[in-house]
DNA sequence: CGCCTTCTTGAGATGACTCAATGGTGGTGG
DNA sequence: CCACCACCATTGAGTCATCTCAAGAAGGCG
């Protein structure tokens, strides 16, 4: 437990740049004629700068977004104001679905970096549910996915030390930004937009802490931060620290 | 963090007592014929004794549970042996369903009382998801919700005291046993067959500080832990001093 | 060029852990 | 029917991981 309190966050009106459908990290397994009635829905894209949030716990969950480009952080926030991260989203990944017509949020997406999403109407997709059961499917398939990452880091919170959840965090996201060809050509450096006060809060430390872990992590040769990049020097001790488990993820 | 041992966990080849479904707590928005083809489908009841798992983690996901009767902890093991609690399973939860046929577990259940499950091979269940889209949005309002729990936990793991924590799960389980007619009359009395062992795992913290901490919590006034059973005795105390949101379990 | 955010390090406080021992309680077998 | 045993709960004493407060250094941006 730690009562470290967050630096403000700014909201923001979103800009809607009105494009249509350039991705389709939601839609892989749509058949094409689907796909162009997708499109004709009322889809669209938006920008977020860095550090607006894109939606809020509690409120009322009108629009799911798969992220086009930047990060996204998800979290909770407790009642002393400090933030839990509850995960990190990556292009490629669909954050905000909610069931049912009247849910809320539970939980809030702050952008990381400039942002770019896709919205989609939560109704839309529910009536695409209702006619493809194949997209059923796949948000069942998103959902464990989350499910088990996000029972991860209970375990990593619950069980684990400072360092290991750090080196799980930075393992995870270097598994996960490998595939979309962001690491460097000799596999050592990955970009890392992150402050070290939001990799505290995504593992649940302070930033203080964080830095000092980080330190010992370096000391131990196992990565080297760097302003917006960090060098991975041992990605197998790295993995084997923070008992990173890939099919965990996706 | 703690390196606490658990107790040894037996195995046991579960008893299939053979007989169709009496429940339908998963199917209840399904229509009555289809529920009937459910039933022709190779589900069956099985009985499972305290103490004994029902699935492990990692173990090839063959097949989903709706629990009947008795408690379920579902946990993930930490390298040191250790267990960290994820959710506990009340009659009427669905539980340990995987969205692809090569699935593995992604955590463990473990009967914390005697139980009764009705089990149904995943490949059926994939296949009345696609026949039915309204089972899949079953399904995955199922797993909002467990995702949104899990998300709590995350926040309580992360930022909230050991009283908190404690006082957050005690909570938790009382408003879901209620609908359940579990509570005592007088409102005050829930039957708990957890050990405070059990009940530190689930809240990521040793035996002891979990006692200790459950002595605070009757010294004011909250609860008071007795054999099986607990005494509610300030309900508003609890949910306050665990920030607990009814909305986010069911 | 100066301010603001972020990172870094020090010193001390504290919540939760570990080890250890005692005391109930219910089940089981002689 | 009683005695024992296993498991669980309880309490004490000391340790350690992480937190808090505090201050200084290092970049970036207007």
């Amino acid at each position: 437990m730690q009562r470290h309190k967050v630096t403000e966050v700014r909201q923001q009106q979103m800009r809607c740049v009105d494009c249509p459908i350039r991705q389709r990290a939601l839609f892989q397994v749509v058949a094409e004629d689907y796909l162009h009635d997708a499109q004709s829905r009322r889809t669209a894209q938006y920008e977020l700068r860095a550090r607006h949030t894109l939606y809020v716990e509690d409120a009322p969950a009108l629009m799911a977004y798969t992220l086009f480009s930047g990060w996204l952080l998800l979290f909770r926030t407790h009642s002393d104001g400090s933030r839990q991260g509850l995960r990190v989203a990556l292009p490629g990944d669909f954050v905000g679905y909610a069931p049912t017509g009247d849910s809320t949020y539970s939980h809030g997406a702050l952008a990381i970096t400039d942002v770019v999403v896709c919205g989609f109407r939560q109704d839309d997709l529910h009536t695409m549910i209702d006619a493809q059961p194949d997209i059923a499917r796949q948000i069942t398939a998103i959902h464990s996915r989350y499910l088990s990452s996000c029972e991860s880091n209970v375990l990593g919170l619950g069980r684990k030390s400072a360092e290991q959840r750090i080196a799980h965090a930075l393992a995870d996201l270097y598994h996960r930004l490998e595939p979309l060809a962001a690491i460097s050509e000799n596999g050592r450096v990955m970009p890392f937009p992150m402050t070290q006060e939001m990799l505290g809060e995504l593992t649940g430390l302070t930033p203080v802490h964080t830095n000092r872990v980080l330190r010992k992590l370096r000391e131990h040769g196992l990565v080297v931060w760097e302003r917006q990049k960090i060098e991975v020097r041992d990605l197998e001790g790295l993995v084997e620290l923070g008992e990173y488990r890939r099919s965990f993820v996706r």
